[in-house]
DNA sequence: AGGCAGGTTCTTA
DNA sequence: TAAGAACCTGCC
């Protein structure tokens, strides 16, 4: 189906943000494929702000749209870049078009643990290993495979594919077989993370109702879960868009840009999608 | 070939 | 409280 869409959307800006780990590029004309909450989708822009989904309305509306974000109106938040910091003008012009979806908090957690010191594709191949090994098959809809044909793309590829596993999935999951996806020492923390959560230690679901400062604590109490991991966690997961990640890239602007400190009073409550624009424009 | 990668924990003063 | 080392492993 094909929607019309007025506010600030790039797909291929949001696919390299960095926020998420399963979008990736189809064929060479702009189509994604994205996989969350164990569905799929592909998607595609169009000139004149038209969006080209497989899905059909009902699922659009019962989930996609709430994972991108369709309720916040990312055109407004840009325009209060203030116009006396030149650097943070220009980073929120290349990012234009960046939102902050709306992803699964137990996904989030454990994917941001996952990327610790590890490249963008080391974690992406992290990711799918676990998906591939614990995770549920998803198989294409009739209407997904018509919405590839009609692009002239191949369902071949596009068959194999896996959602992020539940935490008794991975929970139940092996030592070999969390090896072998590459987790290295991050073994332990994602089984660890996983374990608290399908025993109830980490209520993620009880964690929305708590404030920033309250929900920073509870996911630092996991193990391989530091200031930077959960902060991602909460405004990537828990769409928490005032919290602000520093990671080493941010760390650089600040120290060359922002020595007197960065301005978080100006942007509250989203000073995390102030964050996605330096963290995009830097990349 | 070998250093480094979107951090965290553990150890040591 | 703070600085520094160690940690797995794949990627460039």
């Amino acid at each position: 189906m094909e929607i019309r869409f007025d506010d600030d959307l790039d797909l291929r800006r949001i696919a390299e943000s960095g926020q998420c780990f399963r979008w990736k590029s189809i064929g060479d004309e702009g189509v994604y494929r994205v996989i969350a909450g164990g569905k799929v989708l592909f998607l595609k822009q169009k000139a004149g702000n038209i969006l080209d989904l497989s899905c059909n309305e009902k699922d659009l509306k019962a989930f996609w749209e709430n994972y991108l974000d369709f309720g916040t109106d990312y055109r407004s938040i840009r325009k209060l870049v203030r116009k006396d910091d030149p650097y943070l003008s220009e980073a929120a012009r290349n990012g234009e078009g960046i939102r902050i979806l709306c992803q699964d908090p137990f996904e989030a957690l454990i994917s941001f643990i996952i990327s610790q010191r590890k490249s963008i594709p080391a974690i992406s191949s992290s990711i799918e290993k676990l998906c591939k090994k614990a995770g549920k098959k998803i198989t294409l809809s009739k209407g997904e495979i018509t919405w590839l044909k009609k692009h002239a793309l191949s369902s071949e590829g596009e068959d194999d594919l896996y959602s992020f596993p539940s935490p008794s999935d991975i929970a139940g999951l092996s030592t070999d077989d969390l090896n072998a996806c590459s987790l290295g020492y991050r073994v332990p923390y994602v089984r660890s993370a996983a374990e608290a959560v399908l025993l109830g230690d980490a209520d993620l679901d009880r964690m929305r109702s708590l404030s920033d400062e309250e929900l920073m604590e509870e996911l630092m109490k996991l193990c391989g879960v530091g200031k930077k991991v959960a902060s991602c966690t909460a405004l990537f997961g828990f769409h928490r868009l005032d919290f602000f990640p520093i990671d080493v890239w941010i760390e650089r602007i600040l120290s060359e840009h922002y020595r007197k400190g960065f301005p978080y009073d100006s942007y509250r409550p989203f000073n995390g999608v102030m964050q996605q624009y330096l963290f995009y424009s830097k990349r």
